[in-house]
DNA sequence: CGACAATGTGTAA
DNA sequence: TACACCTTGTCGA
């Protein structure tokens, strides 16, 4: 799926053309006509990410704060996506989600100079949100209901930092730390657990590892704590990156095939997806293997311990 | 056209 | 550990 940094991305989009807006919900398909009913007539407030979740706020009036505001979560499971259009205020990615290809930018929009509407739905779209200047289309969620705010707390409970919001205390860094070290489950699962850190997936998980030069199967326990907050900071590193880029880049220029401005896709990456590979910094093929029926890219060499 | 894989998660056994 | 979920694109027959 769509790692954390796109639904970071997806919430800017969605607060940026839709904030403040009262929007028409529907949904074409039929399988959320009641949800989107309750949507329909709302003004979308914001929209914000925690890990994998996203969360748009909903009011009866702008500035209404009589009735408390409802929540509609998304998760986009392994190949949800959104698509956007619209007129100049729609600018930006008109695609966030699942991509075509793995290693595939998210696509960058056109605006439509003569906006007069929405295109008839293509495919199997979820819910469509639209007011006077654009649109956007759901497709394919695992997850896509109407919440109060309490509920949308007690999800948000359940997760692990995010290494996407600021951290300024600290307090996210020595979370994961300690989820990481308290546990005897390799940190190559401990990665991929929403409750010890949310927003990594696989791609973030193989790259992150290698980029520290950890052994997948090294047991949490025997992270050093000096060690466990520099896979922190660097988790957070490359998923700024991948806000800001719209794709996931974890390669540094020197290791990358070429001198290119532009990343290829085949250059983006250190093991995901790399199996049989040589190695970019030893040459040693990359290892592929089954690890709770995800697949797991390594370097026996680099990541020997 | 069918089979299959894909940045994921929840449930049952 | 298996598979259900349920969408799209790709590949092979």
């Amino acid at each position: 799926m769509p790692e954390g940094h796109s639904i970071h991305r997806l919430a800017s989009q969605l607060s940026s053309v839709f904030g403040g807006q009262r929007l028409a919900a529907s949904s074409p398909q039929g399988r959320f006509a009641a949800g989107a009913a309750g949507l329909n007539g709302r003004v979308l407030m914001g929209a914000a990410a925690h890990g994998k979740q996203l969360f748009v706020e909903f009011a009866d009036a702008p500035h209404d704060s009589h009735t408390p505001p409802i929540f509609l979560r998304v998760h986009l499971g392994l190949y949800g996506a959104w698509s956007f259009g619209g007129d100049r205020s729609f600018m930006g990615a008109s695609s966030i989600g699942a991509p075509r290809r793995v290693g595939e930018r998210e696509i960058d929009g056109t605006p439509d100079a003569a906006y007069t509407g929405p295109p008839d739905p293509v495919g199997a779209v979820r819910l469509r949100l639209a007011s006077d200047s654009g649109w956007a289309d759901l497709r394919g969620p695992t997850a896509c209901e109407v919440i109060t705010g309490p509920e949308r707390d007690a999800v948000i409970d359940r997760l692990g930092p995010d290494p996407l919001h600021d951290d300024t205390t600290g307090d996210d860094a020595a979370r994961f730390t300690a989820g990481v070290r308290k546990s005897a489950s390799p940190v190559g699962l401990l990665l991929m657990n929403q409750a010890v850190i949310a927003g990594v997936g696989n791609i973030y998980r193989a790259e992150a590892l290698f980029r520290r030069k950890l052994n997948p199967r090294l047991p949490g326990k025997s992270v050093s704590a000096a060690e466990a907050s520099a896979l922190w900071q660097d988790i957070g590193q490359i998923m700024r990156d991948g806000v800001r880029d719209g794709r996931i880049i974890t390669t540094l220029p020197v290791d990358r095939g070429s001198k290119a401005t532009r990343v290829k896709r085949e250059d983006a990456h250190y093991v995901y997806g790399r199996a049989g590979l040589p190695c970019r910094r030893c040459g040693t093929p990359v290892a592929l293997a089954d690890l709770a029926a995800r697949k797991l890219y390594w370097c026996p060499d680099c990541q020997a311990q």
